[in-house]
DNA sequence: TTGAAAGCGCTAACAC
DNA sequence: GTGTTAGCGCTTTCAA
């Protein structure tokens, strides 16, 4: 390990010096010839240095430790998520710790864990809705001088050192209908999810704005598959009402709606069309394949990360907005 | 945050003997009165002491960051060792740096950065099969004083300070085949999988026990949904093959077939059995839900972690084979 | 513009 | 058995 010691021997230079070029942030008035500079970083490169945050830390007085807290859910979008933080994180150092959970007694003990070690920042994608408690941890967790990014969180306020990174659903259910309208849809059916009301939201007015009338079939709450199945079959039964394009604001409704649906003699991607959200691993491999919407979960992560360490040391980071895909394949 | 030195303060002793109660791995020889030592511990745990593992580590010359390398795909299982690791590694205050890859090469390069960073440990979950440059590079790794937690990788050799965590393919197979057998079927199909042969081993060996003969009707490698389907319904037109039992070595191929098989009007469940591997996301709402085995990844990543943190503080740590389970759903 | 020195929380060698 | 002290790699104050 090359260590500023190292450096300062091989560049002439005093360890003082040679930490006041390297560091990430370095006081108040450094002030170092840009001769020396230039011949320091020359040499930090080529000894092929990469700063030791433990010590860097320790010293400022916490730890370089983000904490991350992500859904403890067995779908993709957390798993990608972690990924692209953990990308990022290696490219610069910082070490991380996770925190799998899904209730807001948990946010609370992981900001509490969060102070007790002295973290340096936190990134966090709560699951649930957000609501009066988490705000209060946001507020008391950022009021005291702690960095957070938010992911997928809109309207969880602006406090100071508070940034969110939000993927856009209202534009991926607009994507859907968008599509379902290209392929001469007659009817728009949805299954709203409460978890997403803005996936609905984008579809409705989609649809709307085609001068149509989307036709809310279910919420995720009471969705019964048999139930939908009969009434898609009734519908079917009257060519006029052909295609019929239903969305599930999630793929595993969409999933469970294709598959009940292929032993039924219909024609599934030209007489009903059926599009999901999320393109969950095996949505791909499902007959015939899953139209959805997938989210830039790794960018995300990779956003996060990069301007959490950039409020970490002291600089300026803005909110962000991802935009989804949609991904064609033959079920709408 | 409370150091030692508060404790030290609160209990009214040094620094030093409250280190040498509260260290995860004293110095030899480091003797404290056993009333001392519990009055240290009361003090500790009434302050709510947390471990500072980064000054820890930094005295030890090192960090305490944990590599983990860990397969780079949309499947679940890798997600689910994350978290497993995760969840251990916060109740041991152990940060983690992830290393997202599926290349040897990659592989290199992620050992070497862990030396470069003196990092603590390494737990490995290579998706590639265990080859000599693997081997190289581990016995560099561990013959350097490096410890390390293998996952899935049975053969990859016995180094000092290399402990394995396996989860028995050959049992998952076997147990897909007694399932079949218990629900009569007539013939065994076996879709191999070049990256699993256990779990086709196991399949085969168990339904050889039975008597009977184990047919292989494709590679993952050669896999090809439609020439598998027409064979399919040319044995279903004879009813004395049936049921048929077949056997997918991952979720993936088992839901192709499944859900193609679905619009060609065949008892999925009765004539036909499909059985699968992993539990993916999804495989349990598809139509018929798909009867596979779940591997028990959480814990994996649990008992990597705990092997690995008594290897770092010089404990034994023993190699350890995990049994999965076959979950039963509608599809066989 | 540069250097010397103190100190973050912890461990370990040594002294008592 | 317990205390004193040095030092891990880094940042920062102060002096030159």
């Amino acid at each position: 390990m090359i260590t500023l010691r190292e450096i300062a021997a091989a560049a002439g230079y005093s360890i003082a010096v040679v930490s006041r070029v390297l560091s990430p942030c370095p006081h108040e008035g450094a002030r170092v010839a840009e001769k020396t500079r230039e011949h320091i970083r020359g040499v930090a490169l080529r000894l092929g240095y990469r700063p030791n945050r433990t010590a860097e830390f320790l010293k400022r007085g916490g730890s370089p430790v983000i904490g991350v807290y992500v859904p403890d859910s067995a779908e993709a979008h957390p798993a990608e998520l972690v990924k692209g933080i953990c990308l990022e994180a290696g490219l610069n150092s910082f070490p991380l710790a996770f925190f799998y959970d899904a209730t807001i007694d948990g946010f609370q003990r992981f900001i509490q864990e969060t102070i007790n070690f002295r973290n340096s920042g936190v990134i966090a994608f709560p699951s649930f809705q957000f609501d009066e408690r988490i705000a209060e941890q946001v507020e008391m967790y950022c009021g005291h001088g702690g960095r957070m990014v938010m992911i997928n969180n809109p309207g969880c306020g602006s406090a100071a050192n508070l940034v969110s990174v939000d993927i856009d659903d209202f534009s991926g259910g607009a994507m859907v209908a968008e599509r379902l309208l290209i392929r001469g849809g007659r009817r728009f059916l949805t299954i709203c999810n409460q978890a997403f009301p803005a996936r609905h939201e984008g579809f409705c007015r989609k649809v709307e704005s085609a001068g149509k009338t989307p036709e809310i079939i279910a919420s995720a709450k009471d969705f019964n598959a048999e139930r939908i199945i009969s009434m898609l079959l009734s519908m079917h039964q009257n060519k006029s009402n052909l295609p019929v394009g239903i969305f599930a604001a999630s793929d595993r409704e969409a999933v469970e709606i294709i598959t009940m649906l292929a032993k039924c003699n219909v024609k599934i991607g030209r007489d009903i069309l059926i599009a999901g959200y999320g393109n969950q691993y095996l949505a791909a491999h499902v007959h015939p394949g899953l139209t959805t919407v997938v989210q830039p979960f790794l960018s995300a992560g990779r956003s996060a990360l990069i301007k959490l360490s950039a409020m970490i040391y002291g600089k300026e980071a803005e909110s962000e907005k991802l935009m989804p895909e949609l991904i064609i394949r033959e079920s709408a």
